[in-house]
DNA sequence: TTGATAGCGAACAACTTGTTCTGTATTCAG
DNA sequence: CTGAATACAGAACAAGTTGTTCGCTATCAA
């Protein structure tokens, strides 16, 4: 790819992921971030249809690459499985590589919170495989697991994240551990 | 309250709530629900600051009255308390009183769902009162039994309500019965 | 070096928002 | 029943936003 292209791209991204995480998205206007990357308009749309597919963009890269680094972390780790994957998982958002805690925790959370919870749907397949209990339709409890784990990172950001992600995971798997086979 | 007041206001609500069902919030202009309510222009900012203060109006509306219906149902209920709240509250769902179900399967879904979580954590909370089990955070385990009550309603709707309340409700108490002291 | 292309900047039409004005119709109190 | 208060309609308005088009320049890759 040209480099200019990649050069505009990440300077967009970046301005978006700046802007995003402290003003509202639907009160941040295409020309706050033209400003903020210091690019023109013409150039804006020859990369990104709307406003709407830059977003849709950046949380498939940003989504992606967390799950991809958790699903790593998991191959690599020769132990308890579901344990670690997401307390690694909460380590790794802790550190905000590459601002998607600040995502989450902003005014926009609604926004980023479906896609983080259908990342997070994959990563529960993939972890948790068939040693879930069976009364229950398969498919109920990996979104229920999912979601719960969805909302201990919520809870965790709302109490600024005081805890450790030990004590979060704990929580976590707490709650979800009387559901396994 | 003037009478011509009520009107205006239930016709804005009437016609917002009918678009909200069909179109996405964002994508709906004011000039919409005018045309919809066949009202002016002026007549609508007598009535709401803006577009987001309608939004949050209706929601504090219609929530509302689900959560106080399910408490009224508590209430009365003189048997197994948290059974049968969450049981009347996806009956009442099912009948899609005022058209809450429509809104909560809409593409708006986001926008109420957060709503929808609020009056089930006060729900939780006044059903479950001391009952929950202690060793983890009281405040954690009763957004996580809300979330997971939202969660359901998710998974029933997205599957079109094939399921009976009934079905519904055993899913939802099988996940979090564990829960309790 | 050179042809291709990414980018710039300004200008543009179309649309949306929220306000202001004037005149009419309805309501409610006395 | 009457009259003052007020809710409403309709039109026009400025300001801001969106997405496109144009001509021109700077950069890249072969």
């Amino acid at each position: 790819m040209d480099r200019r292209q990649k050069k505009t791209r990440e300077a967009i991204f970046r301005a978006f992921t700046g802007l995003l995480s402290k003003k509202d998205y639907h009160q941040i206007t295409v020309q706050d971030i033209l400003d903020a990357a210091d690019v023109g308009r013409t150039t804006f749309y020859a990369h990104f249809e709307t406003k709407e597919y830059l977003l849709r963009d950046l949380c498939a890269d940003l989504f992606g690459h967390v799950t991809d680094t958790a699903l790593g972390q998991v191959s690599c780790a020769c132990g308890d499985a579901a344990d670690s994957v997401f307390l690694h998982l909460v380590r790794h958002l802790r550190q905000n590589d590459r601002g998607v805690l600040d995502l989450l925790s902003s005014e926009n959370d609604g926004l980023f919170l479906d896609y983080f919870r259908g990342e997070v749907c994959r990563l529960v397949e993939v972890t948790y495989g068939d040693r879930l209990q069976t009364d229950l339709p398969r498919d109920y409890l990996v979104q229920h697991i999912a979601a719960a784990f969805v909302q201990t990172v919520r809870w965790w950001l709302a109490g600024e994240c005081t805890r450790t992600p030990e004590e979060v995971t704990a929580c976590f798997l707490a709650v979800t551990e009387p559901l396994l086979a």
